[in-house]
DNA sequence: CTGTATTATATCCGTAGCGGATATATCTAT
DNA sequence: ATAGATATATCCGCTACGGATATAATACAG
């Protein structure tokens, strides 16, 4: 069981799903389902993750250590209780840190080979 | 054979391998083994791409149309016959662009989630 | 209160890409 | 000559993707 990986590096670079899920969680915690409509919004309809991808990766994340399950539910009122809440690990962040430094060195060198248009706002 | 992709959307999204090929070859056209030097040096030496995946990947994207291969050869003199020099298809820069776009924008929603530092230059 | 759509989690499995190992041959330099 | 770097190519195990499918709870309209 080589499954003990504890350097972020190890686990780049990520799949799309799994940057898009750890990035999804991100800002706050989320159940599968509100994950999978959260990357749909953020990539503006063009990811449409489906169940098989969401929970195999999730089932993955969990193993690598790199998100848990919460106990913490958001109101207790409005709660569906069929709902798994997730958040990233301390590990889980450095990696999407270091990820999301990745792709945007790679954007950086497509913008010097004038593959990407000029964008004044350096997004 | 639904071998006749011709959207450019219907590629994404790219995998790694994919576009570090697309992206060596954006600035000039080049033989595999440079590919694999310029992807080497692109990424400071934090991707190696192997031969399987090189080969494999550039196989395949031959057969989708995102490259071909050039006659071209920059000086006669100094040149090793057995190169293969391969180049972008208008598809395959194309899809680059795309490609670029979409992490630009994974890049984009990072920031906004402070998942990145705040880099001056907009890379 | 009953039916239907939506929300939600979960597994199965075919397809395909990754990538190390391996093979082979040419070029370069000593 | 001979060694090391350059260069292309295939094989195959492993794993992730993602559509299909299953199941059940929740929400809401009639």
């Amino acid at each position: 069981m080589t499954d003990t990986l504890q350097n972020p590096e190890d686990f780049l670079p990520l799949t799309p799903a799994v940057f898009n899920i750890l990035l999804a969680l991100a800002d706050s915690e989320k159940h599968g389902y509100g994950i999978m409509l959260e990357v749909e919004a953020n990539t503006k309809g063009q990811v449409i993750m489906g169940p098989g991808t969401l929970y195999g990766s999730i089932k993955r994340m969990l193993k690598a250590g790199l998100i848990e399950e919460s106990d913490e539910r958001a109101d207790p009122e409005m709660d569906d209780q069929r709902r798994k809440y997730y958040k990233l690990t301390n590990l889980g962040r450095r990696v999407l840190h270091m990820e999301a430094e990745r792709l945007a060195s790679q954007v950086m060198i497509a913008r010097a080979k004038n593959v990407l248009g000029f964008d004044p706002s350096g997004g």
